[in-house]
RNA sequence: GCGCUCAUAGCUCAGCUGGAUAGAGCAUCGCUUUCCUAAAGCGAAGGUCGCAGGUUCGAAUCCUGCUGGGCGCGCCA
C-alpha cells in the first residue's frame, strides 16, 4: 500500500518528537505541507516553531535537534533547517520511484475508510409540482461528488432525494388543478407549474407572517410580497385545507392523482438527472410523504423528554443559548418541515445508522439546519444505536448569480429553468465541437454527427459541473458561461482535454500496457510525480472538509504539471526505450488520475475532442 | 432591531490546526513551433489581503470595533 510521502514524513517526525522531548509529543502535529518554493526542497516541516514556542524553547535548536532524531532512513535525501526553525525534506529519487510504482494500482492510493457506518446525503430537494431551477443544480451535483468521494472510500452512501411530495403546499396544487378540471391524466410539467404557481400566490393566508415582517422591520420587498399575496387568500386556503385533510385520511381518488403529480414531475426531473450525469433514481426518493405516519411519533417524543412547551398553542423547543426556539407542531395540531426533518433525522441515525447526515441545502437555511441539530443533540439523536457520535453537517451552498450579480433570472423576470440551462450549456458544448472538428489536424475530424453530439454534451455538461464545483460553496458566483466552456484556465473542458490528449499519445504508442521502471531524468518528471502522490491525501481531504473545490483545484495543478512535463519531456520520440517506457507509464498513470478524480465530480471524459 | 455570512491582482477565484518573497486562471506584454493535438508551454507586469486596533518571534488566517454587500428572523419549505 503506498502512503502519501506527507505521511510517512509526520510519522518519522512524531516518533523525533517522542525521543526528544518525551513520549507525551507523540501526537503533536509536524504540519508537513508540500514545499511552496522548489528551493525549500519537497516537503517543508512547519510544526517545531509553535511547539517551540508553547515549550519556551529556541525554536531553531529544536528544530535542530528533531533534525538529528529523524529517521527516514533512504527515504529522505536531505534534511536542512532554515529559516526561523523550518525542517526542509527532499525525497530521495529511488524513493519517489518506488512509491510512484506502489501508487500505480486500482486503488491510485487511495485508501478506504475503516468507518462501517452509512452516510446520508440530502440532496436535490425535487419540489412536486415544480420544475428543476439553479439552485437545484448545486445541491444535487455537489451532494452527487460527495457521495461518490464517500463511495470511492468505501462507504455505503444513501442519497436521499427529499422530496417535497406532501402537506399543504400539494394539497394547494391538487385543488387548483381539480377546481380548474385539468385531466390529470394528460398534464404536463407546466401545466403543474403554473397550478404551483396559482396556488402559491392565491392561497396564501400570511396575515401573521405580515405582522411578523412589519415588527421586525424586514425589508420593503417581502411587505409588498405578503400584502398581495393576503389579498385573495382565504376561500383558497379553506378548500386547500380541506383537500389536505382527505389526503391525510387516504382518499383514494386523492391519492391517484397525487401520484399522477408526482409521476408527472418525476418524469422531468429524470431528464434533466440523466443529462447532468448524476447517480440519481427513483431508488433515491424518500420524501416528505415517506415520514407523514411518523411525525405523531417524532412530536412524542419531544413532549415525553419534556424537551418542547406550549407557546400560542404551538409546540415548541428551546435552545438556551438563543431566542429563536424550533416550532415543531401548529397550533392547529398540523406538522410543519421542522417536524417532517426531524423524523428524517430519527430514521437516518437510528434506522438506517448513519454516522454523517449531509445536507446539501442553499445557505440560506443555515439557522434552520442549526436548530434541527440542536434539537436533534438534545434528544439523542446525535448518536447511533451503537453509540457513535453522529456528525451533523449543512453544506450551505450559495446563489449562482447572473451579470447583474442578483440571482439567476430569465430576461423575463422568472427563475431559470434547470432543464433550460442545461439545454444551453449543451448546445454550447456542440458548437464548440463542431467548430473544432472542422480542423482537418483534429482528431475529432471526420467524426459522425451522433458522435460529436455526445463529446458536445459530455463537455457542455462537464463545463458547468465543473464550474460550480470548483468554487468554495458557501460563496456565490457569477453564471458566465463562456468562462465555463472555455477550454483554458481552471475549467472542466481544459482537463477534459488534457486528458484526451494523453489517451491520444497512448493510443499512438500502440501499447496496450504500461508497466516500464519508472525513471527521473527531469524536473518536470519529478514534480510530476509529486503531484500524483498527493491524490490519496486529496481525496481524503475532500471527504474531511466536504469540498470538492479542493480536487478541481488539484486536478487543475496536475494537468498542469502533465503539461509542462508534456512540453519539456518528448515520450514517442525520445531514443532511449527505457525512458519512453517510463514515460508513457507516467502519462498512463496521469490519465487515470484524472478520469478517476473527474469521475468523482461526475464529469465525464471522452476519448476525444 | 437581532442573528448569520462574505470582502485577497483590472476580472474570476485559491490560500489547508498562524509560517519563509500572499498564489493560480483570464485579460495585457514578451519568448518558444523542421516537435507526440499551439485548444500548448515558458517568462514579465500586476496586490495597503475592506478599514482601524489587539494578541506574538511571525497575522490574509486568531480576537475586538467599524464600513460595505448578501441572506435569514416560530405556525411556508
Amino acid at each position: 500500500m503506498t502512503k502519501d510521502p506527507k505521511q510517512t514524513i509526520s510519522k518519522a517526525v512524531q516518533e523525533a518528537f517522542s525521543s526528544v522531548l518525551g513520549e507525551q509529543y507523540k501526537d503533536a502535529n509536524p504540519v508537513v505541507r508540500l514545499s511552496q518554493n522548489p528551493k525549500f526542497g519537497d516537503y517543508q516541516i512547519n510544526g517545531i516553531m509553535g511547539l517551540a514556542k508553547k515549550l519556551g524553547q529556541n525554536p531553531r535548536e529544536l528544530a535542530e535537534k528533531i533534525k538529528d532524531s529523524v529517521d527516514l532512513a533512504s527515504f529522505a535525501e536531505s534534511l536542512e533547517v532554515a529559516g526561523p526553525g523550518f525542517i526542509n525534506v527532499t525525497l530521495s529519487l529511488p524513493a519517489l520511484i518506488t512509491l510512484c510504482e506502489e501508487m500505480d494500482t486500482d486503488s491510485l492510493g487511495v485508501h478506504k475508510s475503516e468507518d462501517s457506518h452509512p452516510i446520508a446525503i440530502d440532496l436535490c430537494g425535487v419540489n412536486v409540482a415544480k420544475q428543476l431551477h439553479v439552485g437545484h443544480l448545486r445541491s444535487t451535483i455537489i451532494g452527487d461528488s460527495l457521495a461518490r468521494v464517500f463511495e470511492r472510500l468505501g462507504r455505503k452512501v444513501y442519497r436521499e432525494n427529499h422530496l417535497g411530495d406532501w402537506g399543504l403546499p400539494i394539497a394547494k396544487v391538487l385543488e387548483n388543478l381539480l377546481s380548474t378540471g385539468v385531466d390529470l391524466h394528460a398534464i404536463s410539467i407546466e401545466d403543474l407549474n403554473t397550478a404551483y404557481k396559482d396556488a402559491q400566490f392565491i392561497a396564501k393566508d400570511d396575515v401573521a407572517g405580515l405582522e411578523t415582517a412589519k415588527n421586525i422591520s424586514a425589508g420593503p420587498h417581502r411587505i409588498t410580497e405578503l400584502e398581495e399575496q393576503n389579498a385573495e387568500a382565504i376561500p383558497a386556503q379553506e378548500r386547500a385545507k380541506s383537500t389536505l385533510v382527505r389526503l391525510q385520511q387516504g382518499d383514494a381518488d386523492l391519492l391517484s392523482n397525487w401520484e399522477k403529480l408526482i409521476d408527472c414531475t418525476m418524469k422531468e426531473v429524470y431528464v434533466s438527472l440523466d443529462l447532468l450525469n448524476v447517480k440519481l433514481g427513483p431508488e433515491h426518493n424518500r420524501g416528505e410523504s415517506f415520514y407523514r405516519d411518523r411525525l405523531a411519533d417524532t412530536v412524542d417524543a419531544f413532549i415525553n423528554a419534556k424537551l418542547s412547551e406550549e407557546d400560542d398553542g404551538a409546540l415548541i423547543v428551546r435552545f438556551k443559548d438563543r431566542k429563536r426556539p424550533l416550532l415543531i407542531q401548529k397550533s392547529d395540531g398540523g406538522f410543519i418541515y421542522a417536524t417532517t426533518d426531524l423524523a428524517a433525522i430519527y430514521f437516518r441515525t437510528q434506522e438506517l445508522k448513519c454516522d454523517s447526515v449531509i445536507y446539501v441545502v442553499d445557505a440560506r437555511q443555515r439557522d434552520h439546519f442549526k436548530d434541527l441539530f440542536d434539537a436533534a443533540a438534545l434528544i439523542g439523536w446525535n448518536k447511533t444505536p451503537d453509540g457513535a457520535d453522529v456528525m451533523f453537517k449543512h453544506i450551505p451552498f450559495g446563489s449562482v448569480l447572473g451579470d447583474d450579480k442578483k440571482p439567476l433570472k430569465t430576461r423575463s423576470g422568472s427563475s431559470v429553468t434547470l432543464s433550460s440551462l442545461l439545454d444551453e450549456a449543451i448546445a454550447r458544448g456542440r458548437a464548440e465541437v463542431r467548430r473544432r472538428s472542422e480542423d482537418e489536424k483534429s482528431q475529432t475530424h471526420g467524426m459522425s454527427s451522433k458522435e460529436l453530439s455526445t463529446i458536445g454534451r459530455q463537455i457542455g455538461i462537464g463545463a458547468i459541473k465543473y464550474a460550480d464545483l470548483s468554487n468554495d460553496l458557501v460563496s456565490d458566483y457569477v453564471f458566465d458561461m463562456d468562462r465555463m466552456i472555455s477550454f483554458e484556465g481552471n475549467t472542466g473542458p481544459y482537463i477534459q482535454y488534457a486528458c484526451a490528449r494523453i489517451a491520444s499519445l497512448l493510443e499512438k504508442s500502440g501499447e496496450t500496457s504500461f508497466s516500464s521502471r519508472i525513471l527521473i531524468n527531469t524536473p518536470q518528471e519529478r514534480l510530476l510525480i509529486l503531484k500524483l502522490l498527493q491524490y490519496g491525501n486529496v481525496i481524503q481531504s475532500v471527504a474531511q472538509h466536504l469540498e470538492p473545490h479542493l480536487l478541481c483545484l488539484w486536478l487543475h495543478e496536475l494537468t498542469g504539471a502533465f503539461s509542462s512535463f508534456y512540453q519539456a519531456c518528448p515520450v514517442l520520440k525520445v531514443e532511449d526505450e527505457a525512458i519512453k517506457g517510463s514515460r508513457l507509464r507516467l502519462s498512463e498513470l496521469t490519465r487515470r488520475v484524472i478520469v478517476d478524480g473527474l469521475d468523482l465530480l461526475g464529469i465525464e471524459v471522452p476519448q476525444k475532442m
